[in-house]
DNA sequence: TAGGTTCTGGTACAGCCGTACTAGCAACGT
DNA sequence: ACGTTGCTAGTACGGCTGTACCAGAACCTA
């Protein structure tokens, strides 16, 4: 078996190169020549990987997702209080150029999902994922004991899933809107809401 | 001048065939020709009432913007206390079939700006505008003095901000995941959150 | 060195795209 | 009745799309 090349490292190589494509043109300047084009290929080579458009672009996205998460997990996993819960959260939302990356390349895709049934799949599931992250970091915070007694943590979890959703949408579609300070500032004040008055959070306001 | 045809009513017919291509195949399906066979018409017939592509989706998304302020903008007016703006804002939520067209249209056109820097303008335009809407919201509720003392008006108009666009976003881009009665419960739940808990507002406890 | 496998570049095919041109139809003013 | 004008259908062009085929280069094994 010659020239063994490394196919995982390659089709990494081919979605970064679609990712640059697709911050740069959107989705429609999106096609299998101009993917292999920024990737250095040929279109041939391209189609050697990726033996269909929809495949990339799956691949592309389930990528975009996986990177998310790995980044969030962990944090979920020691997050035991709100400071923790805010960091996590943070880290999900495009507040640097780093972070901005994932959440613009998903909703491009998302928005695509009428065109493709698999990436409609791929973007509810995502979806259910936030869900459920927000659930899970409500159930953190009354477990310390910071959630406010008066609230009920169905409700609160689907409100912080939106703002966390209109937070990425906002930050993505409309950046010029919404600084990466406006999108801190707005989580921090959203828990400030819905944590009691009396723990002093304070501390987590200032990320400099 | 024979054929004196209403090109205003033409251009409506026109713009509400690509509305409902657009709802059906996703930004990808909107083209010249299906949009015109959408609207029974010949591609040159089309092309008479908007020279060029650009034009046909600048006018579609002006259209479903201002059909969305339309009906918001007399029920902000006369909106005084929670009641009312809870009426206002749930007439901006996809919560019916009815109003489940403009955001749908809204969020596809939004994600193709991309490509369309006319379309960009339009989009960041229209986040402004519901970010009005959602400081003019808090200002009411200040207002009336339902709105909790301990709440600073900015970060909540905010926070409602992002709630709003999180709705609209999951709404159309996941409808399996989210029913028009979450929404409005989430919504009504956001409200609770930032109203006093004195005052008595018709069925803030369990929806149902 | 010969053989076999993996990979890649070039080329080609329909098909759809936006746009443009031109001829002809329908209706109104005169 | 007739020309003028508003409007429409047909057709065509170049360009880009996804996909497919095929010859050949690169490399390892024997």
């Amino acid at each position: 078996m010659p020239r063994l090349a490394d196919h995982d490292a390659r089709r990494a190589e081919i979605v970064e190169a679609l990712w640059r494509v697709l911050r740069r043109d959107g989705i429609a300047g999106v096609s299998v020549r101009t993917v292999a084009a920024e990737a250095g290929l040929s279109p041939t080579a391209l189609r050697y990987y990726f033996p269909t458009q929809d495949a990339l672009l799956q691949t592309a996205m389930v990528e975009t997702v996986t990177s998310g998460a790995a980044r969030v997990v962990p944090l979920l996993a020691q997050a035991a209080d709100r400071t923790g819960v805010e960091r996590m959260l943070l880290e999900l939302l495009p507040v640097d150029e780093r972070q901005r990356a994932d959440p613009e390349i998903y909703l491009a895709l998302a928005a695509h999902a009428r065109s493709s049934p698999a990436l409609a799949a791929i973007s509810e599931e995502t979806g259910a994922g936030i869900r459920r992250l927000a659930h899970r970091a409500v159930g953190i915070l009354a477990g310390s004991g910071e959630l406010r007694a008066d609230l009920d943590v169905e409700t609160t979890a689907c409100c912080l899933d939106a703002l966390l959703q209109g937070l990425i949408f906002q930050g993505c579609a409309r950046p010029c809107l919404t600084s990466p300070e406006e999108i801190r500032r707005t989580l921090t004040g959203y828990l400030d809401q819905i944590c009691c008055a009396g723990t002093p959070t304070k501390g987590s306001g200032p990320t400099r």
